[in-house]
DNA sequence: GTTAGCACTCGACGCTCGAGAGTGCTAAAT
DNA sequence: ATTTAGCACTCTCGAGCGTCGAGTGCTAAC
C-alpha cells in the first residue's frame, strides 16, 4: 500500500536519520532533517498514524521513533533508489580484483574483502556450485623427487591443486603416464562420481600400474571433492563486534552460525538470482533475526553462478550496500568469466 | 629470585585459580584450592608480602588478589611445567593437517585453525621467509584457449600459482616455449630479483617472441613477489570478542593491528626460534599491552622457518597453549618438509 | 611463626529523586 | 478538515545515598 506523500517523506526521514545516527528520531529533529514546513505537532500526528500502521515504534514513551521491519520493508520496496557506483569507485574495485586474480577463488576472496571494507559489514561469497560439473582436464607438475601437484580443472571453471607424495622417485615419464591414464579415465566424468568406489575400480583396472597410483588417486579424489563442494569466503567477521544493538549471546550465536561453511552455503544456495534484501525476522534462520542479509548472484559466462552476500545490522545503509554489492558482483563475474574462458 | 616454597605455592594457586575463573582470589578460597594446612590469616600475611614484592595486586581493598605481570612471569619461568600433548591429541592434529595438505600454505592455515580451536585464542602463522629463496622451477598448465596457469616453485618450498590470459590461442607448443624460455631465464634466480627491470630486460632479450610474453611475464613477476613476501594466516579473530577484560576501544585497536599483514609479519619476523612468551606490557607494540603473545617457529627440512603464534588474554592458560602450539608446530613442520622434499 | 578476633574498606545492588526529552491530547485557529 | 499552540504526562538517565557482604589488615594471644 502506498503512503501519502508527507507520511512517506516522514518515514523516509526517520529511516535515513536512524540509519546514520542510531538514535530514535523525534519530531523536532525531523522538521529540520526532512525540510518540512509544518509544526512539530503535525509531524507528531503523522507519526502516531505511522506508528499505528506498524511502520514506526517508540522504544519507550518519551523517546523518538525508530523504524520497524515493516518500515524498512516499505522504504526498500517503495522509496529507496540505488545510485550506481561512481566511475572511480568501479575502477578501484576492478583494479583490486585484477591484482588478485590468481584463481577464481582468490577473486572471490578479494571480492569479499572489498565488499566488507566498503560497506563496513561482513561479506560472504560462495564458489560456483559444482554439482553438475565435470572434470575437464587433469594436469601434473613435478614439485620434488617424491612429490607432485595435481591440477584439476572443472567445467565450472574451478581449479583445484593438490600436492601428493609417492614412495618412488617421480620422473617426467611417470607423470606422463599418470596424465594419460587419468585423463582417459576422468575427463568428462562428473565430479560427484569421483568417489571411493570409482577410485577402487580404477585402481583395479590399472593392474600392476595401480601399485604406483594410490597417492595420485587419492589426490584426484580429494581435489574433485573440494571442487564439487561449494566453499565459502568470508571477510570482516570482526565487524560483528560493533553490532552493539544485539546482545553478546546473540552475537556469539550469529558468529558461530556464520563460521559454519555448510550452514552458510545451504542458506545461500536457496537465494534467487536478483539482489534480495531480507530484513530481520524475515530471515528463516533464527541466528539472523536481528540482522539484515543482502544477496546477489554473480554471472559466469552469462549464467548465474555463486552468491555474494552482506550481513549487517537491520539499520545498515541499504542503498550503499546494494550499489557496492552489485558493482563488485558484475566486476568479479566478468573477470572470472574472462579468466576461465575455454 | 626464588620464592619460599609456601609463597610459591600460594602464588601458583592464585594464578591457576585466576586463569580458570577470572575472579580475584581470596584467602579462604586459596586454602581449599592450594590444599594448605594453615589458617586464612597466615595466607593473608603471605599475600601481603607477595603484594609488596609486586607479584600480586588487589583490584580494590576488599577484593581478593590477582596476579601482576611479574607474577605471571615468575610462574612462567619458575613454576609451570608443560605436559606433552596426549597421543590421541597428537593423532588428531596430525590427521587434520594431513587432510588439508593441498600446499604448504593450506597446511599453515589448517594449523592456525587447529591452534585457535584447541586453545580458544586467536592463532597466527607466517609462511617461510622468501628473502633468500630462489626460483627452482616454473611450470605451465593450460586452463583454457586463452588462459593458462603458471606454477612457480621456490627453493623454500613455497608454491605459487597464477592464472594469466593471452590474446592469442595458447597451444601446448607455446607453453613449451614459455617453459623453456622462462626456466632458462629464471631458474636459480632470487625471487627478489624478479622485478620490473628484470622483466623488461627479459622482454627485450626475447626479441619478437616478447610480443607473446607480457601476460606470462607479469604472472611470473607477481607469483615471485607473493612467494617472496611473508604471508600471514589467521584464525579465531572473533575470539577477541570475548576478551571482556579489555575495553572496546582497545579491542578495536588490537583487531586493526592484527588484521594488518605487514605489522604482524614484522612483529613475528623478530621472534627467536624457541617458544617465547611475552606477557602484557612486555610487548613492544602498544596494541598488545593487554594481551599475551606466545610464539614458536616450525622447522622445515631441519631449519627454523616461519612462525606460529597465539594471541590471547594475559590470563590465558599458558601450559595448555604452549603444549598445543609446540605439538602443532612439530607436526606441521614435518608434514611441510615431507611435502616439499626435493 | 601462627592464629583468632575484630574493625574497617570498598564495590555491588537497590532505591529515590530531579532533569530533560519527547510524547499525546485538547481546544483554538485557519 | 487540517493545523497548531499549549500543557500535562511518561519514561530514561544519572546522581546521590544507604545497606550488605566479601575480604582485608592489624593486634594480641598462643
Amino acid at each position: 500500500m502506498e503512503l501519502a506523500a508527507r507520511k512517506q517523506k516522514i518515514l523516509t526521514a526517520v529511516i535515513e536519520n536512524y540509519i546514520s545516527t542510531g538514535e530514535p528520531v523525534g519530531s523536532k529533529t525531523l522538521i529540520e532533517k526532512a525540510g518540512l514546513d509544518v509544526s512539530s505537532a503535525t509531524v507528531r500526528n503523522e507519526m502516531v498514524d505511522l506508528t499505528s500502521r506498524g511502520y514506526l515504534v517508540q522504544p519507550h514513551t518519551s523517546a523518538g521513533r525508530i523504524p520497524t521491519e515493516q518500515g524498512y520493508r516499505y522504504y526498500v520496496d517503495n522509496v529507496m533508489s540505488v545510485p550506481p557506483v561512481s566511475n572511480e569507485g568501479r575502477d578501484f574495485i576492478e583494479s583490486r580484483l585484477y591484482e588478485n586474480a590468481d584463481s577464481p577463488e582468490s577473486i572471490l576472496k578479494t571480492a569479499t574483502d572489498l565488499i566488507s571494507e566498503l560497506t563496513d559489514c561482513t561479506a560472504f561469497a560462495t564458489t560456483p556450485n559444482g554439482e553438475n560439473s565435470r572434470i575437464r582436464k587433469i594436469s601434473f607438475v613435478q614439485t620434488g623427487a617424491h612429490t607432485a601437484m595435481a591440477v584439476l580443472i572443472a567445467s565450472n571453471g574451478i581449479i583445484k591443486t593438490k600436492l601428493f607424495r609417492c614412495e618412488f622417485i617421480i620422473t617426467p615419464e611417470i607423470l606422463e603416464i599418470f596424465d594419460k591414464a587419468l585423463n582417459e579415465l576422468c575427463a568428462g566424468v562428473r565430479l560427484s562420481s569421483i568417489n571411493q568406489p570409482f577410485i577402487q575400480s580404477a585402481a583395479a583396472r590399472f593392474g600392476e600400474l595401480s601399485l604406483f597410483m594410490p597417492g595420485v588417486l587419492m589426490a584426484i579424489k580429494e581435489a574433485a571433492l573440494s571442487a564439487e563442494q561449494v566453499s565459502v569466503c568470508r571477510s570482516g567477521m570482526t565487524k560483528l563486534l560493533f553490532m552493539t544493538q544485539i546482545n553478546a549471546v546473540a552475537i556469539r550465536r550469529l558468529v558461530e552460525f556464520l563460521k559454519n561453511d555448510h550452514d552458510v552455503a545451504s542458506l545461500f544456495e536457496r537465494q534467487p538470482i536478483d539482489t534480495t534484501i531480507t530484513i530481520g525476522s524475515e530471515n528463516s534462520r533464527v541466528e539472523l533475526v536481528s540482522s539484515s542479509l543482502v544477496t546477489t548472484r554473480y554471472f559466469v559466462d552469462g549464467n548465474p553462478s555463486g552468491v555474494l552476500a552482506v550481513v549487517g545490522p537491520v539499520r545498515m545503509n541499504y542503498t550503499r550496500t546494494i550499489s557496492i554489492l552489485e558493482c563488485v558482483s558484475e566486476c568479479a563475474g566478468s573477470i572470472i568469466s574472462e579468466l576461465i574462458e575455454i
